[in-house]
RNA sequence: AGAGAGGUGGCCGAGUGGUCGAAGGCGCGCGCUUGGAAAGCGUGUAUACGGAUUAAUCUUCGUAUCGAGGGUUCGAAUCCCUUCCUCUCUGCCA
């Protein structure tokens, strides 16, 4: 959620970033909220007064109770029911102008990055960086063949147990799996993340903090008569591990990484792109977060981009590096890089993590703050992303390393699996 | 799940209707002291919003907040209701 002080002072410049989306009227929705926080500001200031001058009798009231000045007191409290029912309505004109300007902000998407390309259609996303040698041989197979072949995922059997989109990982493909997780956990952790492992369930107030409510609530899974969602990402419960606290200025930045099943329902999606390992309603990820200092978190960033390409270079697998243009953006991002691996057997790129910076707008409503050496409060920046989502990277993995009747494993995933080939 | 107890500032803890945003202690910041440190002394130490001030922060005044929401009262941390959470005992269970 965007800040209103910040519209105030920064007007122009966000109504130029908002534009590159595709919202409509931005113009007119700024320039209403602004007048709307003038009239918050003015009721605010009267109910202040209201409440001074109520208060201000009420202690005169007890004064004169304990000076047994009784006629008085009659005076006091016939003027204070006066002043009540001014503060009652003044209430609810401060409540019902605070809840406009909140719906308002919360219907607001982040302001895009000022480098964000613009544009709404998937070719004004700018590749920063593709891998050159690709296979494209025509006897490869897609990632489901091959999966059937070697017996190593089950998709019926999680439609027995479960539904479409939940599938079963068997034998080697399920300790394939659990290398792949490990892995990633121990390189974050050489880089400097902590690991955690939260609770997959978030109640809504985490899921408002990160910005999935009231957004996208249709795309959680939400346990029945509990108030309870299952996590869309572990960037939900991670990133709230932080609401309503004030960091000190020395324990920033705040590095986390998690590996947690995800859930998502993928209402709409149909079609040979939902096949295989491509979109799933349960699948695992691990999850890097940072809490930084607004001045460094695009360097942060590039440094995050960096440490996902590493991870891709060292499993050898071709990808490429998209900055994602203003209308492919997430509400809530203002700028996001995809990494997308090579899927030879399909002939198409699969998004394997998603790199964002969501400057205050996470922070905004989750209320993360940072104490300064002069004693200011400044939001927090926040930060995520994928390093990396597992069954695309599997796919691709399965696809680029098999050979004759055989898939390798990638040389620096053998020392968790065990097995050098599937 | 049943019975009981309880939720107060970074932490501990006092406060059962009146000037209480809250005693006292611990912790932490700053200053004095010291060759340096400790101790000691002094002083400061919540958040949000609004006003004044500022480039902004700081500062200052006002308002709100003692788990959350509502109620009683001129006045609520204190009384009542609802709700969430924690602890103890009993039950169940990986």
């Amino acid at each position: 959620m965007l800040e209103i002080k910040n519209i105030r002072n920064n007007k122009d410049e966000i109504i130029l970033n908002l534009s590159k989306r595709k919202v409509n009227n931005i113009k007119s929705i700024i320039n209403d909220l602004i007048k709307l926080d003038d009239k918050r500001k003015k009721i605010k200031s009267l109910y202040d007064n209201l409440n001074s001058q109520y208060n201000q009798s009420s202690k005169e009231i007890g004064i004169n109770i304990k000076e047994g000045k009784n006629s008085k007191i009659e005076d006091l409290k016939k003027q204070n029911s006066v002043i009540k029912e001014d503060i009652k309505k003044t209430t609810e004109d401060l409540k019902l102008i605070e809840k406009e300007i909140f719906d308002i902000l919360t219907s607001i998407p982040n302001v895009p990055y000022k480098n964000v390309p613009q544009g709404n259609k998937q070719e004004n996303n700018e590749i920063v960086f593709e891998s050159e040698a690709i296979k494209i041989e025509n006897k490869l197979l897609p990632h489901w063949d091959l999966i059937k072949k070697h017996k190593i995922i089950d998709f019926e059997l999680g439609n027995k147990i479960t539904s479409a989109g939940f599938p079963v990982y068997v034998n080697k493909g399920a300790k394939l799996q659990r290398a792949l997780i490990n892995y990633f956990l121990d390189e974050a952790i050489k880089k400097g993340y902590t690991e955690i492992q939260p609770p997959i369930l978030i109640n809504e107030n985490s899921a408002f903090g990160t910005g999935q409510i009231p957004d996208k609530e249709g795309q959680m899974y939400k346990i029945e008569n509990e108030n309870l969602f299952l996590i869309p990402t572990a960037e939900v419960p991670i990133t709230n591990v932080y609401q309503n606290t004030i960091i000190d200025t020395n324990d920033i930045p705040i590095k986390n990484v998690a590996y947690t099943p995800c859930f998502r329902k993928e209402a709409g999606s149909w079609g040979s792109h939902v096949r295989g390992l491509n979109r799933l309603h349960q699948f695992d990820k691990v999850e890097i977060v940072q809490i930084v200092s607004p001045e460094k978190s695009y360097s942060i960033l590039d440094e995050m981009c960096n440490y996902v390409e590493e991870l891709l270079k060292n499993l050898n697998l071709p990808y490429r590096k998209i900055r994602l243009c203003s209308g492919d953006l997430g509400f809530t991002s203002a700028m996001t890089y995809d990494f997308e691996v090579f899927s030879p057997g399909q002939k198409k790129w699969l998004e394997c993590s998603s790199v964002s910076n969501f400057e205050t707008y996470q922070s905004n409503r989750a209320n993360i703050k940072i104490k300064l050496e002069n004693r200011s409060k400044v939001l927090a920046h926040t930060l995520n992303g994928s390093a990396l989502a597992l069954p695309r990277i599997l796919a691709s993995i399965i696809e680029n390393y098999q050979s004759n009747n055989k898939i390798k494993i990638p040389k620096v995933l053998i020392p968790y699996t065990g097995f050098d080939e599937i």
